[in-house]
DNA sequence: CGGGATATTGACTCTTATCAATGCCCGTGG
DNA sequence: CCACGGGCATTGATAAGAGTCAATATCCCG
């Protein structure tokens, strides 16, 4: 469905590059229905409570869906990766922050381009739609993680799914640091990293590094995950 | 867009009622497009990776959607009250089981009726798109609370949550058990049973037997929420 | 190659879970 | 209408898991 929605919404072949940031994110090229942008290593893509004027879709890069409570504590809801479409909202505010992760290339669509290409193509609201349910989804998979796993589990089940997103291979590069991955999991950083010092020890991941992670026991770790 | 997808899908009449529980589930009476339905207490709507061949709108009482792990911890991931749809799944398996949490009434639609009319009607998908958005912001609230609140905070939530529901009433009548409460909000029974008291000492709500709370002050409660 | 950010590891604390006993409410049947 | 019984809820004592604070260690990034 991403197809689908890349097809309708072609975006313009990469004019305009490199834009860096937040600043350029006005930019009145962006009238064009789809165009490309660059943000930097932890830049912000949009904020909380913006008013949400583009929709994003990853081309390369990983894209981080953070909340903050008002006494800083911060829940990630999601990381991106290329293929993934973001931002689009019920309403016309973001719910949530994005940022870049590590060096990201997006395609921007216009949100009222959307909304006005979907009143007539009844495939792309399809498709919309089932982007959605799939990020539904995904985010249900992640309210029982939260709700009812624990620390091992969750980091086993995360490192699981960060290799599905990798085609399966079993040599996983973690994009993000201990603290993502640990307000990815409702955990802490320390945490995080007691974990996979025993899920070594249980033989079913080697570290190369701190962000290479082998998969030696896929089995052993979906075991582990649930 | 409940209404838009009543209008496009009018439920016949409460026919072939009260039919009860699962078996007739299967009648043949529900080849009509919309079908009115009733479920007893803790009857089961639908099981989890049952095969979804119906989508269903909340009439009257409370249906609670949870998945189960392997060794039987639970979590449930939303509470419908009149006027929400579920049961409408990206694949055609039910990814979550649906309970009735009291008596429940439902009107069923066959998802084939919804798809079909969905490729004539753009306003019916924009309507189950914006349903299923609507439930994803609802979903990430709620991966928020379990990732990074604490026991006070998700009870506190919870009750605002429900006297939200009931229009604002500040006398909110639970009609789930603690447990239920518990595996909404990642918690164990005794946990919300002791949150429920501590809220009471604050004075922020008053118990009149188990299911019935009195917030006595919103604000506060507010305040404790996050 | 050096230095700041990131990660690991350890000691200890605190929140919530667990296990257990008791109490309460509500519906049912006598 | 009252008494009984069973689910449901509360409360207490203790344990366990994850958090916090702090001291290195390591890794990149320039």
């Amino acid at each position: 469905m991403l197809t689908q929605v890349a097809t309708a919404l072609p975006g313009k072949p990469d004019i305009a590059l490199p834009l860096r940031g937040k600043a350029t994110d006005e930019s009145s090229r962006l009238r064009a229905l789809g165009i490309a942008m660059s943000f930097g290593r932890n830049m912000e893509i949009y904020a909380e409570g913006e008013p949400a004027g583009n929709v994003y879709k990853v081309i390369s890069g990983v894209v981080k869906i953070s909340k903050l409570l008002p006494d800083g504590r911060r829940q990630i809801s999601a990381f991106h990766s290329p293929g993934d479409m973001f931002g689009f909202e019920v309403d016309d505010r973001h719910y949530a922050s994005a940022e870049a992760v590590t060096s990201v290339k997006v395609i921007v669509y216009k949100r009222q381009s959307l909304l006005a290409a979907s009143t007539r193509s009844a495939d792309l609201v399809r498709d919309l739609l089932n982007l959605t349910m799939v990020g539904l989804r995904h985010t249900q998979e992640h309210v029982l993680l939260l709700g009812r796993k624990n620390a091992l589990e969750r980091v086993a089940a995360f490192l699981l799914d960060m290799a599905k997103r990798a085609k399966g291979d079993s040599v996983v590069e973690l994009a993000m640091t201990r603290h993502d991955i640990a307000d990815y999991l409702g955990l802490t950083l320390e945490t995080v990293s007691r974990m996979l010092a025993e899920l070594m020890e249980y033989g079913a991941i080697r570290l190369e590094g701190a962000r290479r992670v082998h998969l030696l026991d896929s089995e052993r770790l979906a075991a582990m995950s649930a």
